[in-house]
DNA sequence: CGACCAAATGTTAACGTTGCCATTGTGCAA
DNA sequence: TTGCACAATGGCAACGTTAACATTTGGTCG
């Protein structure tokens, strides 16, 4: 046996079966026109010389990558992993495969994204958008690179998609409202978080067009030990019986603070949270939360990119709701 | 202003230059031996026209694809997030990218990863093994693709790395005996579970190293509510002083298990997990547990593949040791 | 029996980049 | 002045694949 040969190409399959490359290639590529017999004979020469197509020369000839680019500035973040479930599952579907790529924060623009993805084989590129870009505005995505911001946040020339965080906080509000609490208090968010503000947004507005003016927020950190802080403080406030936290840490948080001060959930007080991560962590809760589906939110920007496959496709906006679920922390006072 | 070119290449560039191809190209890469002043007309004609070197071109010319790829059957799954800020940190490093695919796991193989891999622009591979695959042992990777498996198991053609779940077993029966505890009860988890029979081992076999014969354990199936129940089953075993759950989430329930026994923790009765995953979403409690360093374990594989660039290296075996964190769940009984 | 058609296969060229070698220009020592 | 070294640039070919077109073969029909 000689020694390896850096690398098998269509030409050496073709000499070996006794044909041309390009039946080699038809082979490959299952077309009807090459007899079977042929199609076995080259098969059997790939086999033995251990043949795999070379992903450059394909695209080079193809002008086609089947790829999609993800860039973000932090990996770790909640939801991300659910996210890329779906660029995954999305990519798949259409036989594409999903680069990552972690860019820089400094300076925090889509312009960095952008440039990191362009010298990458990438047919469209995916930016995760923690906070806001400093130039957001005045961005424009590479000529021929389709883009998607996964943001809440509409762009005039890139297509975006996220979760709905204003329809949560309608969701829980009237979940609440329906099931006979008078008004909702809300345990909110730094202010520099968007979706948080948004979130914010969605209670306030969803309490006024049921006509309750809402009452003093009390403002949290997303830990549990913020929401402990709040649920004390709201212990002795006899207007309260429907709490609504920004996030799960703090709803737990919230329900530990409220039973420190001898109140019970959700006999006394209800609670309610927004992004079902407690998960099997909690032994002795069900929390009333709202599931989001990252998945799907990461499965329409690959779909986007992906779907369209050369033709191209306008810029939409999706934001994706989350789903309610039930838990055993929110009483029904009716 | 003409209708935009389907793609910009180095000709179109050396033509709006005056230079030759050749010369363009070697401003991309800043060789030394082209003028300053050449350099920047060619520059200047790069930008103009938004020239991008194409990647297949440049990639089929070197033989290299600059990117790992990375092989998953479950995108979602503890740790995971941390080994791809791993992954991507490393990639970064080497100047890489990283390309994710998800396998089905249908059947669970590391033939099917490595052909899912193997028409993909990669110059390597990492698979993030869950469980034991059907071929673990007669699995050989592909020629001149350098693959990497994430686990505990050793392989004979592949490097491997992973944390190390006997040590960190290990160092909390120590840190447990050291504060004066007799012995150290346990929460275990399903027997399908590498990693946990590998916790379980290290529990069993750093106790008979000291001379004590490990209690009966309790089996627990990573649930809060099996922690729990396990708490409530030890709460009235007098020689149980210190309790080592598997994973955090148990832990948790554990402790309130035995809270609603009248137990309290630490003053009655210690407890330590693994996993550092409760973070922020417990309000009252830090825990004893060991943070897993998972992104060191994707630096690790990436590095592996990145670093060797070209050059054959070895197969080499890592498992990288957690760090106890210190919680206030553990009483020193000295 | 020749014309014609379809099926099966072959030939050529091009995708964009860059390594290798050749060529031109410039300054300096002999 | 000639010869020579070195800096700067250009020409050519090849990487592996496949679209488009060309050719061959075997068979059918008028």
């Amino acid at each position: 046996m000689a020694a390896v040969k850096k690398s098998v190409s269509v030409k050496d399959v073709a000499r070996l079966a006794g044909v041309s490359e390009q039946t080699v290639s038809r082979t490959v590529h299952d077309s009807p026109s090459v007899r079977p017999e042929t199609k076995e004979r080259v098969r059997a020469a790939m086999r033995e010389l251990g043949y795999r197509p070379n992903f450059a020369g394909r695209s080079l000839r193809r002008g086609k990558f089947k790829t999609v680019g993800v860039a973000m500035f932090n990996i770790t973040g909640t939801g991300n992993l659910d996210r890329m479930e779906g660029f995954a599952a999305a990519a798949d579907k259409h036989g594409y495969a999903i680069t990552l790529t972690k860019v820089d924060g400094h300076p925090y623009t889509l312009e960095s994204a952008s440039s990191r993805m362009s010298a990458l084989p990438v047919d469209g590129m995916v930016v995760i958008m923690n906070r806001m870009p400093a130039d957001f505005g005045t961005f424009e995505p590479l000529p021929g690179m389709q883009t998607v911001l996964v943001t809440m946040l509409e762009h005039p020339l890139c297509s975006t998609v996220d979760n709905d965080q204003f329809d949560c906080s309608r969701q829980v509000v009237e979940y609440l409202l329906g099931r006979g609490h008078k008004t909702v208090h809300f345990i909110s968010c730094p202010e520099r978080s968007l979706s948080g503000m948004r979130r914010e947004e969605g209670w306030r507005e969803t309490l006024r067009a049921h006509g309750i003016e809402p009452p003093q927020l009390v403002r949290g950190d997303w830990t549990a030990q913020s929401g402990y802080a709040a649920g004390q403080a709201l212990a002795d406030d006899p207007t309260c019986t429907a709490i609504y936290a920004s996030n799960d840490a703090m709803a737990y948080g919230c329900i530990r603070g409220l039973e420190s001060r001898g109140k019970c959930v959700p006999q006394d007080v209800s609670v309610a949270g927004v992004d079902d991560s407690l998960g099997d962590i909690v032994p002795d809760r069900r929390l009333t939360t709202v599931r989001f589906d990252n998945k799907r939110v990461g499965m329409w920007a690959v779909d986007k990119i992906a779907g369209a496959d050369g033709g191209a496709s306008g810029v939409e906006h999706m934001l994706i709701p989350g789903v309610l679920v039930e838990g055993d922390t929110v009483r029904d006072l009716r």
